[in-house]
This record gives C-alpha cells, sequence and structure tokens, in this order.
DNA sequence: CATTAAACGGAGCATCCGCTCCTGTTGTGC
DNA sequence: GCACAACAGGAGCGGATGCTCCGTTTAATG
C-alpha cells in the first residue's frame, strides 16, 4: 500500500498532545476541540472565537494557549473531521469487490457525508482547501481505486488520479450548491460523470494545459 | 424567444443613471464603477471601500451616495460583468448551427471566461450567487441550447435544465480550483461530462431527491 | 454674476474580531 | 503541606472596515 494509513494530522495540532501535560490542560483542550468541531459545523468557520471559548467553557488565554491561531484550530478541527471521513469511505470502498462500485461507492459516500456536512466543507473550502497531506491521503485512495477499474478494463483510458480528485471537488461544490433547494440533485451529476468515465467512452482528452 | 434579451440590470444599481442628474454626479458614478470593476478583479470583494473611493478619485460620501451600500456596489458590478459574458456567449451560441457544438461551446467559453476572471468569479459565489435575474436569464439560455439538442435527439433523455446549470457551476468550481496549478484541467472534465450527457447514454438519472 | 440646491470629500464614528497581558488559581513533586 | 511552575480567565488592546456627518465646492439656472 503506498499511502500511509498512520497519516494522521499530529502535526497540525500545534502544542501536540504531550502526555506530560497537566490534567486539566489535556480535558481544556479536548473541551475546546469538541466545542469548536460543533460551532464550526454550526455556524461555519467565521464565528467569534469567543464564542468557541465560552461553550468549551473555557477562557480567551487558555484556547490561545492550546492553540495559537484561530487558524490553526480550525484546520485542526476540520482536517480531523475530513479524515474521518476519509477513512469510513476508504474502508467501505476497499471492502467492495467490484472495482467500478467501489469508484462509484467512494464518490457516493464522500459526497453525501458533505451534504450532511455543509459548514464543515464551507470552511474548509475558505481555509484553502485540506492540508497537503489530507489532499495527499485523498490522492492515493483514488489511485489506488482508479488502479482497480483501470485493471479490469472499466475506467475511460487517460483518465487521471488528478481528474478524478479534481471531479471530487468540483461535484463538492453541486453538492453544496443544492443542499437547499433541490437535495440529491447532485446524484445525477454525479451520475452523468461517472458515465463519462466508462471505458465506453474512448476518445482522448484533452491535454491538461491551457 | 422566451428569454427576455432585454433583461437589464438596472434594478440593482440604486440611484439609477436617471439624466436630470448633474454632470459630475455622472461622471463620478461611471469612475465608482470602472474603478470598483478592477478593483475587485484584482483583490476580489474584500478590499477596503477606501480603496475604490481612492481609485476612482472620488471621496467615501460620494461613493456611498451613488451606491447605499458596499455590497450593493459589488453586486452591481459584478452583474454588469456577469451579463456581458453571457450576452457574448449566448450569441456565439446562436451563431452556431450545430445544437451539440452550440451546446459545448457555451460551456467552453462560460467557462475559459471565468478562468480569466477568476476573483470575479470568486466574489460572485461569496456575495451568494449572481441574482435572480442573471440567473433566470442563464436558465432561459441553457434551456433553449437544451431544446435545440433534445430535437435532433443528441441529448441523454432526463437531462433537464437545472441539470445543465447545476453542472455549469460545479465546473467553475474547478476552474477556480485548477487555475495556478493545471490551468486548463477543467477542459478534460468538462469533456468527460458532456460526453456523459450525450444521448449515447441512455441509462435514467436518479430522481433529485434525497 | 448671483443664487441655490445638489454634489463632494474625508475625518471620524462605531463595531467587530483576532489576539495579548497580567492577575489569580490549581495541579504536581518534594 | 509547601513552593513553584504551569495553567486559567477575561478585560482590554489594536487595527481593520463599513458607514456617516457636515462644512465646502460646484454645476445649473435666470
Amino acid at each position: 500500500m503506498s499511502y500511509a494509513g498512520a497519516v494522521t494530522l499530529a502535526d497540525h495540532a500545534s502544542p501536540a498532545p504531550r502526555p506530560g501535560r497537566r490534567a486539566d490542560a489535556e480535558r481544556n483542550r479536548a473541551a475546546i476541540i469538541e466545542a469548536a468541531g460543533e460551532v464550526f459545523a454550526e455556524c461555519g468557520g467565521g464565528v467569534d472565537v469567543r464564542e468557541i471559548a465560552r461553550r468549551s467553557g473555557v477562557g480567551m488565554g487558555t484556547l490561545y494557549r492550546h492553540f495559537p491561531t484561530k487558524d490553526e484550530l480550525l484546520v485542526t478541527v476540520l482536517e480531523q473531521q475530513f479524515e474521518a471521513w476519509l477513512t469510513d469511505a476508504h474502508q467501505q470502498a476497499m471492502a467492495t469487490e467490484d472495482p467500478w462500485r467501489a469508484l462509484t461507492g467512494f464518490f457516493e459516500q464522500t459526497l453525501s457525508t458533505q451534504a450532511r456536512n455543509r459548514a464543515v466543507v464551507e470552511s474548509l473550502t475558505a481555509t484553502g482547501g485540506p492540508s497537503s497531506s489530507c489532499v495527499e491521503r485523498c490522492y492515493s485512495i483514488i489511485d489506488q481505486l482508479r488502479t482497480r477499474c483501470v485493471d479490469v478494463g472499466m475506467l475511460r483510458p487517460g483518465v487521471t488520479t488528478e481528474d478524478l480528485f479534481l471531479l471530487s471537488g468540483s461535484l463538492s461544490q453541486a453538492v453544496l450548491s443544492t443542499a437547499d433547494s433541490r437535495p440529491g440533485q447532485w446524484r445525477r451529476l454525479l451520475r452523468i460523470s461517472l458515465d463519462g468515465l466508462s471505458s465506453r467512452n474512448s476518445e482522448p482528452l484533452p491535454a491538461g494545459t491551457i
């Protein structure tokens, strides 16, 4: 396996959860992360830091000792979520025998999760997208699924991992914009794209430059 | 023709360009719109209003007399741009005889324009997307192109105008996210989607509800 | 020109928000 | 139990930013 299943995001939680810290500090850190997760999911990344401090029953000083910057907190929390989604979707995809169903199921699952967590996705986009480690993990999962499809000749020739990743982000936008008015319509677009990805379409794709 | 080619956006320019106003006021209004267009395109919608005032050689008071709110100015300017793009793309599409080429050309043109005007698109998204009048106009253009394709049996059965509109917004995201690193890669996605839209795919699309 | 109302300009107001500082408190090792 | 370092907490700083107020200027009119 080329991707490290153990790629956590410890490198983002600035004062990493080291065991030698005081018990109350540990508790507070956990409370902050939990509260921030809730608040961000409810109100998006634009919320006042004070609200997070209030909700987690912690002072501003405490919050900022644990996370030197609002962005750092935001990123930590959001990526934790994102990683969890990715892990779920990956496991399910690996458990699916048919390569094509594994790939389509992966899309279906990640996107429907995003539909259920709009605010998180929006915040994630607003902070410049997930970190490179998250992106890399996503890439390797997709690459794995893609390879399986290619091996059995189900995927249109020439489709790259980048293409699939880009498609994922693109459909993510569709998920967001239909969330209110026409929930689930993104599935139609997903179907259309997947049909365009099947090996029944053999015309070469345009090159990736301007 | 079901769409009104004359749908302008005069209803957004708060103190509408009425002829009876003083010449300097007229000049200033034009200067503000032009400067705002430049500034927004360069720096996005988050810029300080002072910068727009400075660039247009006008005081804050003047600016706010013409546009009672920053958002109003932003919307006016952005929609003016958007309308112009739409008009161009529409004209070219109408001049294309082959229905399929008209549709694909429309996508190609609107998206490549967006690629050249990222900041505008981003601001437009940030302000909650184009106004309903813009959206309606876009809808009717797409509907026209869709109907032409359906008439000659080139479009996958069951594809709605909403689907195409959603696809457009979705690909727009792809345009933005590839603008730096892999410019033009969105064309591959467009091609994939369009292939999925061709009548060669006859499987019914899923319903639009959850 | 004189008059006047419309238009101008920009200093300043009010607010929001990320972050810090410093005083008081609490956990931990001896 | 004591001393001390680590931690908690929240008032407040700084600066960014949308918007206003009002004294000044200027175009239009006769």
